[in-house]
DNA sequence: GCTTGACCCTGCCCCAGGGTCAGGGTTCGA
DNA sequence: TCGAACCCTGACCCTGGGGCAGGGTCAAGC
């Protein structure tokens, strides 16, 4: 006959553990000795090291109890189940541990790959780190709206950079963004910029991303998403 | 700007968690619009990830918010350091499926290695259940007394098991135990093992394991620790 | 015989990490 | 213009215990 802390050590949980799954109906409360003692048996022993697997399982103590007193098939069932369970958590701690790792740099934890593919494009580039925070924000808000739409864009964005002149221009839009807004190379760029897009548009290919939705979701993300020179560039290729 | 629904569906979370992550100081509160509904941005978005990423690497709230504006080296530093505890948990959760599956028979999970290996000798003897569930919930209760006797003595009986005098012995105990208080037998049985016993002592060999104390421990963990014919022979050898 | 430290008892409140419900207001698409 | 789907706050509930209070018990050493 064994004492309540001589148990919990036996089965490597605590004592107020032990408290614990009698109150829960888990493990019979035992006898009591003349001075209240709760003394244990060596059933008992097998009963709370079974409680303790099962728990460490991840198992509701609440099942614990149904699992305890089920017939053996059930059991066994169960025990199937449970081990699947585990095999899966494995499996995502795995996952995470992952994902830790690219916690302390880069954007792939928040953008989808292709995404980050190109943002990664983008720095090849030289396209300055602002401008990729800029798209990478922009993805990410187009992300919550439309998983899908943004998907495609993505890709048809990363085809578009194939062609030299939407590289030099995005450079350049790149390099407009600290420019004075009255500096002389804006009407040009402006004037560039549109020709471009009448050109895709008469070869009437896949129209550019460039839904007002998404622009207007990029630049209300950021403070730094628009600039003086940006301003004077909309309204220049507005008019 | 998003709403709260869609920051967390991007981020995999409930609405409610996420507000519960306002109210620990984990994510700043975001601005409100006209009708006080909170408006996100992509930086939000970027922080709730990490937010997650460290949640479900088990890390608590409270370290998440130090974590999160510490600065980089400590962060780096902590990264390791909770990567160590998860590739430790998916240790321990590989150790915890391997103690489910002997959940469904078997005493391993219960005994030492030893004391398993010595039931599993007992039965191959040919020693009743009864008598091997008395031997392992003996063996289960001095471990709690004492772990390093307990696997001593273990690896003492396992040799006096070589002993083909005192495998008989301990098989015609083991039959014994049916018997009749008033068989003749017993008078007999209690002679052999008087003999048995004081041999052992004159050729100064180890003392045998009979150790008062931990007979008691075994004898009052079960009502079937005894028997009328049992209590016969022990007041014959006590003789 | 007395003290000291290690146990044991019950009962209570506390924690994380949310879920759920109540009792509202808002937005949006058909 | 109406209903579904959101959003708001606040309050209570859950698991699996931990910690503490306030007290009783036991064994060893002096």
């Amino acid at each position: 006959m064994i004492t309540i802390g001589q148990l919990a050590e036996y089965a490597g949980v605590t004592v107020k553990a032990v408290r614990h799954y009698h109150q829960r109906g888990l493990l019979a409360e035992p006898e009591r000795d003349s001075s209240g003692y709760r003394r244990y048996t060596a059933e008992d022993a097998i009963a709370l090291v079974k409680i303790r697997t099962l728990a460490e399982a991840g198992v509701p103590l609440a099942r614990i109890g149904d699992l305890l007193d089920a017939d053996p098939d059930a059991l066994t069932a169960a025990i199937a189940e449970i081990d699947h369970g585990l095999r899966e958590r494995i499996a995502q701690l795995r996952r995470t541990r992952d994902q830790l790792a690219q916690l302390r740099g880069g954007d792939r934890l928040f953008v989808s790959p292709e995404a980050a593919a190109l943002l990664d494009e983008l720095r090849e580039l030289g396209v300055s780190e602002r401008q990729i925070r800029l798209e990478r924000d922009g993805w990410i808000l187009m992300r919550t709206a439309s998983p899908e739409d943004a998907s495609r864009w993505t890709a048809e964005k990363r085809e578009l950079l194939i062609d030299l002149d939407f590289r030099a221009l995005y450079l350049d839009h790149d390099a407009a963004y600290d420019w004075s807004p009255d500096d002389p190379r804006l009407p040009a760029l402006a004037e560039r910029t549109r020709t471009w897009f009448d050109d895709r548009h008469h070869r009437s290919e896949t129209r550019p991303v460039h839904n007002p939705t998404i622009a207007r979701l990029a630049a209300q993300s950021q403070p730094e998403a628009s600039s003086p020179a940006w301003d004077r560039l909309a309204r220049l290729m507005g008019a």
